[in-house]
DNA sequence: AAGTGGTCTAGACCACCAA
DNA sequence: TGGTGGTCTAGACCACTTC
């Protein structure tokens, strides 16, 4: 599995951003002298730089420079990082528990979803995660017990991409964003007072066989989480 | 105001995608060609193409080609798409209405982001947005009147932007997406039965000059506008 | 096997920002 | 004014899909 060289470029510069070589508010060296130091060309450096851009871990200065994106702390529901990733950039501790583990049969979405009948048996996991001991959100993972039969509750305690990677190769993945209303469970889980909307997130997985691997629900705590972006132009 | 060649050429493209020279789930001509067509290398055309994939018009796919993306029915909250391009694309009639224009003097919140005294006025617009007579979206606009003294109720019925470039340069907007519950003009407006919360927007434009110039508030009306997104690895 | 987008090299000139 | 990112040229090889 060879990566590109920007993408490799990239994670260099985050582990250099997360350990603190680079630090907040900080400036990057020029992107020529990455260049040199890196021994590409300009245009490779601007790939790796674009990618971690994206990730929210630097932010573009036109004449200036590209600096390290000072530590918000809010979670921003677009970006595109893994639990464990930004928990690391905000340097708090995480911790996932594992509320329920069970076996079930699928009703008609999943049967929708995974295209197929009505013996398939999934496996339903509800997780919520913490930062530092509050809950930032809950969610419900189904997984079909045919493409992940060793499937345990311990595993689940860790990263569900690290274990479903061990199978399967992820191609994309597609999400839905809807404001709900919190039940009563959720209301007490994120110490909710009023009648305060939530973002819901619906995600299916879809492997490089183009076979779908997964359906989860995300429900994340608004206290923690908000939803922001600077647009340009 | 020179624009760059790749900004150029991504207007061109999507003006051909627009009136159908270029149909829809229909593969683009290679890149190699079109560079060729224009006269500038791959890398330009690749800058364009981006552009496009990035405002929603366009869809990749390796080793096969670009392709005009399907018309949704939906409109999408992520894309960054002006009200009359979007309508444009679906082929349905846009329309305004000024429900209300007014001046007012500015509250706690306003003379904060406009970091200003109470001496300064305000105009106030609260507009709906039509697309094929369904109600798509309500916006209301704050701009201070020192800016923008001559501004009339006529012209707001047209393009806010197109009025405020006139005066200043947009440098950027910051913009929060909230999920709340519609009042009772709300429910009304969109039609909405139950007690379903809808997406809400503020945006804080800011000009070249690093002047906030405007603050306003977006109701969307659920039943046309989604928010869904596809993530990639 | 031919064609496609993805990545990359080795340069260049420009507009913008800070000192 | 010197340094920065933004744009662009003119090529090349690769991994992937199948026009």
């Amino acid at each position: 599995m060879k990566l590109p060289r920007y993408i490799e470029i990239a994670k260099e510069l985050e582990e250099k951003i997360l350990n603190n070589t680079y630090k907040k508010n900080e400036r990057l060296p020029a992107e020529r002298i990455l260049a040199e130091e890196y021994n590409v060309t300009r245009v490779t450096i601007r790939n790796a730089i674009e990618h971690l851009v994206l990730k929210g871990f630097l932010e573009k200065k036109v004449g200036s420079g590209n600096y390290v994106k000072k530590n918000t702390l809010n979670l921003n529901i677009s970006e595109q990082l893994s639990f464990s990733e930004k928990s690391h950039f905000l340097k708090q501790t995480p911790r996932t528990d594992v509320i329920e583990f069970k076996e079930i049969s699928g009703d008609a979405k999943l049967m929708e979803i995974f295209n197929c009948d009505s013996n398939e048996v999934f496996f339903f996991i509800k997780r919520v995660r913490y930062l530092d001991n509050t809950p930032v959100n809950l969610e419900n993972t189904y997984l079909p017990k045919s493409l992940f039969p060793n499937l345990t509750k311990d595993i689940m305690k860790g990263s569900k991409y690290d274990f479903v990677e061990k199978t399967l190769s992820i191609k994309e993945s597609y999400n839905k964003i809807t404001p709900i209303l919190p039940n009563e469970e959720l209301s007490q889980l994120f110490n909710l007072t009023s009648c305060e909307p939530i973002f819901y997130k619906t995600s299916i997985g879809i492997s490089k066989k183009d076979i779908p691997f997964e359906y989860s629900e995300l429900y994340f705590n608004p206290n923690i989480y908000e939803f922001t972006f600077t647009s340009k132009r």
